[in-house]
DNA sequence: AAGTGGTCTAGACCACATT
DNA sequence: ATGTGGTCTAGACCACTTC
């Protein structure tokens, strides 16, 4: 591990430990640097992530401090499957649909990629501690995701991609709305028709540009719940 | 301004001018740092936070491509009227409550203050376009809101805070879930008792480490919809 | 082998806060 | 006046990609 994410991760360490109480003020970057072996800059860079994770503020003039102590957010760049065992919780998948297609206009803008790329379509409902919680519609290109079975639809994807393709999931949109169940929707996840949903629309970026997934899901209300936080470019 | 802002500024507006094009390929570092007169460094940093941006890739040993386009994100770091008037929208609002309490328990820990210390707490029902829309319930310190009055509640808090204030907000952090309308709720809204209601909780953070707002705003699902990009740390 | 980004240094200079 | 962070430089060295 290169030397500014190791002192990130030491200085981390020592706050989420409370070698360093909340509205401390830290160590000047000339005492850090002497105390790591390295220049000020790159203290400035480990410290720059503490900023950005909202650990740490730095004022001109007057020193860093130490500010609120780390929130657990649900990162949305892990799959269900991971996010639901960070909780504890048990994840299981009714795969309704596996195929491939070609993409049409819709699915080619989503994707960025041309019309008549082959697609796979994968429909599956998620069973989290036993209840039908998510119907997920998704769509990924087979030339990123080529080697992909059903195999690996029944656990988790995102394992698949990172652990066996060792793609790196860079960013993602989405968007967050309410909808209606239809009529597949209700009797999978178990809800009167035309109940409400929160549908969630997502791209999914890898570290080289490449969009891997465009995924509708629809989450029954009961259970949906989304915490971030947004931090001002 | 700063030279790398500039540059960043510069180049980003290449991009969405389509002088450099999707998929092409920038000029490497050295070159860049020709034409702006500056270190590569310099042109490192103005290009990372366009790949924070999402419209760079970096690539070590081949070089800087163009991505895909800005989307456009509501930002959760404004307040409900700009994001209404970004998307061409008239607000007005409904004071329900206007008044200053002392900080229980819960509001203390979220406000990260102390007991007793005095708050804001304003609750005002947000009309969309002559639709009632939201319900906000927000607790603001007294000791840094100084000089809040009724009238900026009926506006825009927001620009208080960074127009007569000058204080900048760096962060925020954000819960959502599905709640049911209570008869108050039902009444303002316009819904249906017990009626599914999207309930947003905030706290949102000054870049000086203090928070100003910790709010629960409850949206009609009719209207509702939220989004963002996520970029992996 | 050549091209390109990433990390790191030492030091200069500036902006802002505290005393 | 002093302490502290922010920007910027010039150059070294390393890691990865392409040819």
């Amino acid at each position: 591990m290169v030397k500014y994410l190791k002192i990130y991760e030491t200085i981390k360490q020592r706050i989420l430990e409370m070698e360093y109480r909340l509205n401390e003020k830290l160590p000047d970057g000339a005492s850090l640097g002497k105390e790591f072996d390295c220049s000020e800059l790159t203290i400035k860079k480990a410290l720059d992530i503490l900023v950005a994770d909202g650990l740490v503020v730095r004022k001109r003039g007057s020193g860093s401090f130490v500010k609120r102590p780390l929130n657990t957010t649900t990162s949305h760049l892990h799959g269900t499957k991971a996010n639901a065992i960070k909780h504890g919780k048990e994840v299981t998948s009714n795969n309704l649909k596996f195929e491939i297609i070609p993409a049409d206009e819709r699915i080619a803008e989503r994707l960025n990629c041309n019309r008549g790329d082959l697609i796979y379509h994968i429909i599956r409902v998620r069973i989290i501690d036993s209840l039908p919680t998510v119907i997920e519609d998704t769509y990924m290109p087979v030339n990123i995701l080529n080697g992909l079975t059903i195999e690996h639809t029944q656990d988790s994807i995102y394992s698949f991609i990172t652990n066996q393709l060792k793609l790196k999931i860079h960013s993602s949109t989405m968007e967050i709305s309410i909808v209606k169940a239809n009529e597949i929707e209700s009797e999978n996840l178990n809800v009167p028709l035309n109940d409400k949903l929160v549908a969630v629309e997502q791209i999914v970026y890898l570290d080289n540009g490449d969009i891997f997934e465009y995924s509708i899901s629809k989450h029954t209300t009961d259970t949906y719940h989304f915490s971030t936080n947004f931090v001002r470019l």
